[in-house]
RNA sequence: GGGCGGUUGGCGCAGUGGUAGCGCAGAAGUUUUACACACUUAAGGUCGGGGGUUCGAAUCCCUCACCGCCCACCA
C-alpha cells in the first residue's frame, strides 16, 4: 500500500525508524539461517570483540563492511549466516575486575581464585552484552540465535581438543625462556602484545676491571641494574683488541663474582667499545649467548619488578628503576663510571598496561609452530586464500616463514586453565603415563587431563594438582571459525557453512589472529577428499583426506585515524565514538560515510564532517522518495511498462540504472566499498534526482497522457535503487521501500539487481547526454549574460549533424524538456529576424541560440565570445600539435588518431560559429 | 635496519598509458510540483622534486624528499 506522502515528514528521523525496522527484522527471523541444501551457503564468523569492549570506529567500519556483505549475499539468494560472539579477553577483563576490587581495597589474592573468577563471570554477565546492542544500533544483521562466547562449554571442548592434540603430538612443551614480563599484570605477554617506542634514555659506560689487575674493559648499557646479573662479557672473536684477553676473568663490580671474557659473534665490534655485558636471565640475546657458552643465569629482577636476593643485600627489594640509579651512583663512587651519554632507546612497552616490559627468565608452556605453519604457508602460496588488498599476502608469508614458538601460558586467573596436571608421586605402576619434567624437580611428572578424575587416572596417583596458569587468549580465538560452528563435534552447521567465506579485520591482528586461525583450521578440520573441492584446502599425503581452510577471503580494512592522521586513542582524547555519530546522524549516514572511505588505502582520515555530508545524501534520498510517493496513485504498481510506451528519457534512466547495478556488484565482489558507494551516490543524486526527476515532472501532471508510464518508471527505478543501496544503508531503504508499491514482506529479502543487458541503450544515453549538454549551455548563457529569470526567451538549435537535429528538432520530446529545464518559453526552428538579438553557444555537434531581444548587452556578449574563443583556441592548438607530430600519426593506434581528428574538427566548427557571431556584433 | 602505503585544486579523495574528475568549503545567483541538509552557474590543478622509457606519462621504471604504518634482539 502506498503510504500517503503527507504522512512523511519533511526530513528523515533516523531514531524511530531504525529501532522499528531492527525489531521487525530481528523478530521476523530474517537474520537466522539454517543449512539449506537448495541454496549456496555464505558464512562469516565475525571477529569477536572483547567482552570488555565498546564499539569504536574500527569496529564500526569492519562491521559495516561485514553487514553489507551479509545483506548483499542474502539478497542474492544465498543461505547467509553471520555469526556473532565475544572473546573473554583474558588480561583486559581481569584488569577491569581487579581495578574494581582495588576500589574496595582488595586484591585478587585477598578473595582467592574461585571468588575472583566468579566475579569475572558476574562482570561479564552484567556488561558482556553491551557491544551486541551497539552492533544492533549499527544495523548488523547477525544471527543472534547463534551467539558464541569463548568460554561456552562447547567452545571449551574445542580448546581442550586443540590442547590435547598438540600436547600428544609433542608440539606443546615446557620451556625456560626469556619472556616479555608485564610487571603490572604479573604475567608473560606475547611478542605481538609488545610495542617498541623510541624513548629518550641514557647509555652508561662502565669499566669492568680484570681480576688480575691488568686494566679494565669498558662496556655500555642502557640498563645498568642488570649488571648485578651479568655472568660474562662478550667480544667479537675477530676483534683484535680483545683477542689476547679471551678467557681471562673480570671482577664484576658491586658483587663478589668473577666473570669470563668470552668470544661471541653477537658482539659487534663497531658498537661502543665492542664489548658487551651478558645477562642471560634478563635479555633474550644474552640468554641465547649464555646458552652457547653455558653461562649461569642469575635472576636479579623479580616478577614484581623489584630486585631479588640474588642482586645482593644492598639492592634486594629495591624497585628496578631505583636500583638503576643506585648502581650508577655506586659505580661512580668506585671510579668505574666512564661516561653517560644521551641515547634513544627502543623501549618495549606492554600494549595493555603501558608498563615497560621486563625481559625475564621463566618457565612457560610453548607451542612448536614450525610444523603447524608449513601447511598454512603452502595454502597461501597456492592462492587458496585470497588476501585483499593483495599486499598482505607477502606480509603474512614473511611472518609465517620466520615464525617463532608461541608462549601460550599466562599467569592470570581469568581464562582457560591449562589442562595439565602435575604430580611428584613416584610412578606406581607402568600403566600410568605422564611426561617427566625436563627442568629441575626430579620425579615430577605431568599429563593432559580434562578433569581431576582423568588426571588421577592418567598419573596413577591421587596426589595431583592442576597447572596454575591459563592459556593465552589467542589460543582460544585461534579456533573461532570452526569452534563456533560446532567443532570438534560434526555438526550440520560445520558441514554446511564451513569453510566460511570472509574474514575481515584490522591489520594489527593479521599475525596475532588471522594467521593462527589459518593454522588451526588446516590442522584440525579435515574432510574426505572426495567430498571437498580442491579450492577448500590441501590434500593430505594419503590422498584420502583434505585439510580445510577456515575462510576463502581475508579482507584487511583500513585503520581509522583522526582528521590529522593520528591514531585515535583514549589518552589523546581524539577519538570519535561511533555511537555518538549514530545518535546524531543516524546509522545509515554513519555507515555510508564509512563505506565511502573504505578503499584500498592503509588508513582513513576520518572527521565527523564526512558523516554530516553522508547525512545530506540520506536526506536527499528521503526527499526524492517523498516526491515520488506524492506523485503516485493508489493503483500504481511500480511494474515496468512495456518498452514501446517508454520515452527516450525512460530508456535513458533504465540504461543508467543497469550500468550502476553492474558497477555496484562488481565493486562489492572485490571489496571496493568506496566504488560501490560512489556509483550509487552519483547515479542517485545526479542521474536520477537532477535529471530524471526534473525531466519527468511535466509528465506527472494529471492531464498528461504519459502520467502512468512516468509514475511506474519512477517507482520502478526508485525501488531498484533502494535494493542496490540496502546493504549499505539498510534502515532508510526499508522505510521507503515499505511505503512504495512492492512485493514481498521486507526489502532485506528482495532480489539484488545485477543489471539487465536489454536495458542498455546507447542511443538513449547519447540523446539525453546531448540534451543535458545543451541545457547546461543555455543555462550558462543566461547566467553569463545576467538575464533575469522572468524574461521570456526563445531558443533554437542549428546543426549540420542529422542526429543532433533529429534529437533536438523543434518539437521533439527532448527539445520540449530542454526548453523547460533551461527556462525558455517560446520555441523556434532557427534564428530569424534581427540576428543581433540572438546569442549562441556551441554544443556538441552544433550550436544553441537564444533570443535575448532588446536586453542584450552587446559589449558583454562580445566579451563572452572572446573568452570562449580563447579557450577553444587552446584546445585547437593542442589537437593540431598532436596531429602535426608525424610520429604520433604513424605510431599511435589508428582509432586514437581518428578520435583526435574528430575532436579537432568539432572544435574548429565551434570556433567558426563563434567567429561568425562575433563578426555580427562587430558591425 | 628491513618492508609496505601515501604525496592530485583550500580540505577530503577518485582516476594505472591517450582531452585532469568527484564531494566539501569559498564566490555569484535562485522560493523552480520533493529537498536551502536544496537548485543553478562560474572560478580554482604545470597530478611532491629530478631523471628515464614512450609518438604520448598523474598513470610504467629509477632516484630523492616529506608524511604514516608494520616488522626487527643491536648492547
Amino acid at each position: 500500500m502506498p503510504t500517503q506522502a503527507a504522512d512523511l515528514p519533511k526530513s528523515y528521523d533516523p531514531k524511530a525508524t531504525e529501532e522499528k525496522w531492527y525489531r521487525f527484522w530481528k523478530e521476523g527471523g530474517y537474520f537466522h539461517a539454517d543449512p539449506d541444501p537448495s541454496k549456496e551457503p555464505y558464512c562469516i564468523t565475525i571477529p569477536p570483540p572483547n567482552v570488555t569492549g565498546s564499539l569504536h570506529m574500527g569496529h564500526a567500519l569492519n562491521n559495516t563492511i561485514l553487514d553489507a556483505m551479509t545483506r548483499w549475499h542474502r539478497m542474492r539468494g544465498f543461505s547467509v549466516l553471520c555469526l556473532p560472539g565475544t572473546d573473554h579477553a583474558g588480561i583486559a577483563l581481569q584488569n577491569m575486575v581487579e581495578n574494581d576490587l582495588a576500589k574496595e581495597g582488595f586484591t585478587r589474592h585477598d578473595i582467592g581464585r574461585e571468588q575472583f573468577i566468579a566475579r569475572c563471570w558476574k562482570w561479564r554477565e552484567q556488561y558482556g552484552a553491551r557491544i551486541y546492542h551497539q552492533f544492533e544500533k549499527l544495523g548488523c544483521s547477525y544471527d543472534w540465535e547463534r551467539v558464541r562466547f569463548t568460554m561456552d562449554p562447547s567452545y571449551v571442548d574445542a580448546i581442550m581438543e586443540e590442547f590435547r592434540s598438540w600436547y600428544e603430538r609433542g608440539l606443546i612443551y615446557r620451556g625456560i625462556r626469556v619472556v616479555n614480563w608485564d610487571v603490572r599484570y604479573q604475567s608473560a605477554v606475547s611478542d605481538i602484545e609488545v610495542q617498541t617506542e623510541a624513548r629518550q634514555g641514557k647509555l652508561t659506560h662502565f669499566r669492568y676491571p680484570f681480576a688480575d689487575g691488568t686494566g679494565f674493559i669498558t662496556i655500555a648499557t642502557t640498563r645498568p641494574e642488570t649488571l648485578l646479573g651479568d655472568t660474562a662479557v662478550a667480544a667479537n672473536p675477530g676483534d683484535a683488541r680483545y683477542q689476547p684477553h679471551f678467557g681471562k676473568m673480570l671482577k664484576l663490580p658491586l658483587t663478589s663474582r668473577e666473570i669470563p671474557l668470552i668470544a661471541d659473534d653477537y658482539a659487534k665490534p663497531e658498537f661502543g667499545s665492542g664489548a658487551v655485558k651478558v645477562t642471560p636471565a634478563h635479555d633474550l640475546n644474552d640468554f641465547e649467548c649464555g646458552q652457547r657458552h653455558n653461562l649461569p643465569q642469575i635472576i636479579v629482577i623479580g616478577k614484581d619488578g623489584r630486585m631479588t636476593e640474588a642482586a645482593g643485600p644492598d639492592y634486594a627489594g629495591m624497585d628496578r628503576f631505583e636500583a638503576r640509579k643506585k648502581v650508577v651512583a655506586d659505580m661512580e663512587a668506585l671510579g668505574l663510571l666512564e661516561k653517560i651519554e644521551d641515547y634513544t632507546i627502543q623501549t618495549p612497552i606492554s600494549e595493555r598496561s603501558r608498563e615497560i616490559i621486563e625481559p625475564l627468565l621463566s618457565e612457560q608452556w610453548f607451542v612448536d609452530m614450525k610444523p603447524i605453519a608449513q601447511p598454512a604457508i603452502d595454502l597461501v602460496t597456492q592462492d587458496k586464500i585470497r588476501f585483499i588488498p593483495e599486499r598482505y599476502k607477502a606480509i603474512y608469508l614473511d611472518w609465517m616463514e620466520n615464525i617463532r614458538d608461541w608462549c601460550i601460558s599466562r599467569q592470570l586467573w581469568w581464562g582457560h586453565r591449562i589442562p595439565i596436571w602435575w604430580t611428584d608421586a613416584p610412578l606406581a605402576d607402568s600403566s600410568a603415563e605422564g611426561a617427566p619434567d625436563q627442568q629441575g624437580h626430579a620425579g615430577r611428572r605431568h599429563a593432559f587431563a580434562r578433569s581431576q578424575e582423568d588426571a588421577v587416572a592418567a598419573l596413577g596417583t591421587p596426589h595431583v594438582w592442576q597447572d596454575e596458569d591459563v592459556l593465552d587468549t589467542w589460543f582460544s580465538s585461534a579456533l573461532w571459525p570452526h569452534a563456533t560452528l560446532g567443532w570438534p563435534a560434526e555438526t550440520a552447521d560445520l558441514d554446511y557453512f564451513y569453510p566460511t567465506n570472509l574474514l575481515s579485520t584490522a591489520q594489527e591482528i593479521l599475525y596475532l589472529w588471522v594467521a593462527r586461525m589459518i593454522m588451526t583450521g588446516l590442522d584440525f578440520v579435515r574432510r574426505p577428499a572426495e567430498s571437498s573441492s580442491e579450492q577448500d584446502g590441501l590434500l593430505d599425503p594419503d590422498g584420502l583426506t583434505r585439510r580445510i581452510l577456515p575462510f576463502r577471503d581475508v579482507y584487511i580494512h583500513a585503520t581509522v585515524l583522526d582528521e590529522n592522521g593520528q591514531r585515535m586513542s583514549k589518552s589523546k582524547g581524539n577519538g570519535i565514538d561511533p555511537i555518538d555519530l549514530i545518535d546524531k546522524y543516524g546509522a545509515d549516514a554513519t555507515r555510508f560515510s564509512l563505506m565511502q572511505q573504505a578503499g584500498k588505502n592503509q588508513d582513513i582520515k576520518f572527521s565527523e564532517q564526512r558523516t554530516d555530508i553522508a547525512g545530506n545524501f540520506i536526506n536527499k534520498l528521503w526527499n526524492a522518495s517523498r516526491f515520488v510517493l506524492m506523485n503516485l496513485d493508489a493503483e500504481t504498481t511500480g511494474d515496468l511498462p512495456p518498452r514501446d510506451q517508454l520515452t527516450e528519457v525512460d530508456r535513458w534512466i533504465l540504461s543508467r540504472l543497469s550500468a550502476t547495478a553492474e558497477a555496484v556488484n562488481k565493486a562489492l565482489a572485490t571489496y571496493d566499498m568506496d566504488d560501490a558507494a560512489r556509483a550509487l551516490y552519483g547515479f542517485f543524486w545526479n542521474d536520477f534526482c537532477d535529471w530524471y526527476v526534473e525531466m519527468a515532472k511535466p509528465r506527472l501532471r494529471p492531464e498528461s497522457m504519459e502520467r502512468t508510464t512516468a509514475q511506474n518508471v519512477l517507482a520502478f527505478t526508485l525501488e531498484q535503487t533502494l535494493r542496490l543501496l540496502h546493504p549499505i544503508v539498510p534502515f532508510i531503504t526499508e522505510e521507503i521501500w515499505q511505503a512504495l508499491p512492492h512485493r514481498g514482506e521486507s526489502l532485506i529479502l528482495a532480489e539484488y539487481p545485477i543489471g539487465a543487458p536489454e536495458w542498455n541503450d546507447a542511443e538513449a544515453e547519447a540523446a539525453v547526454a546531448l540534451t543535458i549538454d545543451a541545457t547546461r549551455a543555455l543555462r550558462n548563457l543566461r547566467a553569463e549574460l545576467g538575464i533575469a529569470p522572468g524574461i521570456r526567451l526563445s531558443a533554437a538549435i542549428v546543426s549540420s549533424d542529422t542526429v543532433v537535429r533529429g534529437t533536438l528538432s523543434s518539437h521533439s520530446e527532448l527539445m520540449v524538456t530542454l526548453a523547460r529545464l533551461a527556462r525558455f518559453d517560446v520555441l523556434d526552428s532557427s534564428p530569424s529576424g534581427e540576428q543581433e538579438k540572438w546569442v549562441g553557444t556551441p554544443i556538441t555537434g552544433g550550436e544553441m541560440f537564444l533570443e535575448i531581444g532588446e536586453t542584450l548587452d552587446i559589449g558583454k556578449e562580445a566579451e563572452r565570445i572572446d573568452k570562449e574563443l580563447a579557450a577553444i583556441q587552446k584546445e585547437i592548438e593542442r589537437a593540431e600539435g598532436k596531429l602535426g607530430n608525424a610520429s604520433f600519426v604513424e605510431r599511435a593506434r589508428p582509432e586514437v588518431v581518428e578520435e583526435e581528428r574528430k575532436r579537432l574538427t568539432a572544435w574548429q566548427e565551434k570556433q567558426a560559429a563563434l567567429v561568425e557571431r562575433k563578426r555580427l556584433f562587430a558591425r
